[in-house]
Formats: C-alpha cells, sequence, structure tokens
DNA sequence: GTATTTTTGCAAATTGTTCGCATTTGCTCG
DNA sequence: CGAGCAAATGCGAACAATTTGCAAAAATAC
C-alpha cells in the first residue's frame, strides 16, 4: 500500500458523510496529484475497501463521492439546503432488491439509493412552523 | 411549447427505457442543435414532464438519464453486459422514503434508485446452466 | 401585423475525469 | 543492504458531457 493510497483510504474512512474527488484531495493531507486521487480511488474501489456514487446537486454540480466500504452498507440523503449529507443508516432494501432480482432473473451487483431535500435544519429555517421566531 | 420541445418530449414519452442526452437526440428527428436538447431537458423536468437520474457505465460513462414523467415513478435496472434497462416496475419504496423522512425530520423532494449487474440474457450468456448448451 | 419575450444555433468555455509518458517508489530476492 | 522490476506518481495534455454568451429566429402578446 503506497503513501497516496493510505492517506485517501484514511481520508474516507476518517469522514462521516460521502466525499467526492476534491473533497477527497482536500481532506487528505498528502500534497498528491489529483490525478492520483483519481487513481487511488479507483483503486481502492476496485479492491472493496470503498463505494462510490454519482449525484448531481445545484452547487458543486454533477460529481462521484466515495464512502468507506467499512460496515454495513448505508445510504444518504443529500439537502439542497446546505449541500451536506445525512447519514440513512443501514441499507433496508435488501429484501427488495432480492425480490426484484428472482422476480426478473437479474444477477444484481450494485444498487444505488438516495434521497434529496432538505434536512431538518434548513426545512425549519426556509418554513418556519407557526410561533418558531 | 416549440418544435423542439416537442421533438424532445416525444423521444422521451416513446422510449421505454431512459435516454441519455445523446439518446434523446438521435431519436428526436429535429435536427435542432446538443445545446437545444440540453436546454430542452432542463426545462421539461423543472415543468415536470421528465425524470432524470446520472448513471456511471463502463461503456457510456457518466451520463444523465431521462425518463417520461407520465405516469407512475419507476425505478430501473441497468445491465452492465448489454447496457440496457430492464424495467423495474412502480415504485416500492414510498413507504420507506416516508418512514424515513419522519424519522429523521427530513424532507424529501426526490429520490434515486437504481440496480445495477447482469440482466437475465446476459448473466446466463456469461455463466450458462449446466446441461443449457 | 408589429412589438416583446423566449428560444435556438453556433462556437467557445467549463468542469470532472482520464491518459500518455518519463520518473520515482515500493517490494522481492540475492 | 542494495540491485532489479513491476507498479504507482506527477505533470500536462486530452476528453467527454454539459453549459454559456450572443446575435438571429420563432413564439406569443397586443
Amino acid at each position: 500500500m503506497t503513501k497516496a493510497r493510505i492517506a485517501v483510504l484514511a481520508a474516507i474512512d476518517g469522514a462521516e458523510e460521502p466525499l467526492s474527488a476534491s473533497g477527497v484531495a482536500a481532506r487528505a493531507n498528502c500534497d498528491c496529484d489529483q490525478a492520483t486521487v483519481y487513481r487511488a480511488l479507483h483503486h481502492l474501489e476496485t479492491a472493496g475497501f470503498a463505494e462510490s456514487f454519482v449525484l448531481n446537486c445545484s452547487e458543486h454540480g454533477t460529481e462521484r463521492y466515495y464512502v468507506s466500504a467499512k460496515g454495513p452498507h448505508r445510504h444518504w440523503f443529500h439537502c439542497e439546503g446546505c449541500h451536506r449529507f445525512v447519514d440513512l443508516g443501514a441499507c433496508r432494501i435488501g429484501g427488495l432488491v432480492a425480490d426484484l432480482e428472482s422476480e426478473l432473473g437479474l444477477r444484481v451487483t450494485r444498487h444505488t439509493m438516495y434521497l434529496s431535500g432538505l434536512c431538518a435544519e434548513c426545512s425549519a429555517r426556509s418554513a418556519p412552523r407557526a410561533g418558531a421566531h
């Protein structure tokens, strides 16, 4: 394991929300080239140390986000107000995926699911309850 | 409604699988510029006539795919062998989304879910059952 | 039919990501 | 411990999907 890959893996293992490639580069305090970060991420995902999904956000555009593959598979909510992620906890659609798999004869190797909207804070800020101010 | 937008909407309404921007341009036989196609898709999505999601595929890279917003909300499976989509039918995670929404105080305005792997055909082709040849 | 607003075409710019290639690093073995 | 080699990195250029500025063309309003 090279220095760059160790730093990249530490960045995503230590983050408590999905990180874009640039986010990883910022957190991984290896001063390595962005190409190296991309290659490291690709390597780590192939090796099973990381997972990724692509998300489009009004502020950051379309980017690929990486999360650690340690622990159970999880899903995320993306807030369109503060552009942060909220952890939705462990995956709850395993049963549904298995059902669809057998119903349709598919071999599912991965699934992507995420929600977006406004988190509790941004939601309260944009449409405060009566008497909240 | 302009000619270009009508053609773009007809393309996605008539397609039985999600279409990328270039796929829309190919199917919509308006010879309009690609910028127009992108703008029309953005407009149609904003106006509620189309939905989209971003998917990364080994053959086509990362692209945004559009589907008609007519009929019930659906989800898709993407085959990494033939790179086609399989319709998973109407959304079955509405309850889960509502649960997460109330559990975590979120305001969910959209959700993305798709599966990938090998479709029945590609699966059979790559690992035929005993006696299948 | 004319004025006003919106949309389109074209070409150039953006942006996330990938690639080629020479150099450096990590590891294996003697 | 140091030579030999395969794999990884840095740098810069290349890419591909998507967006944007602006003048011309088409909808729509009046």
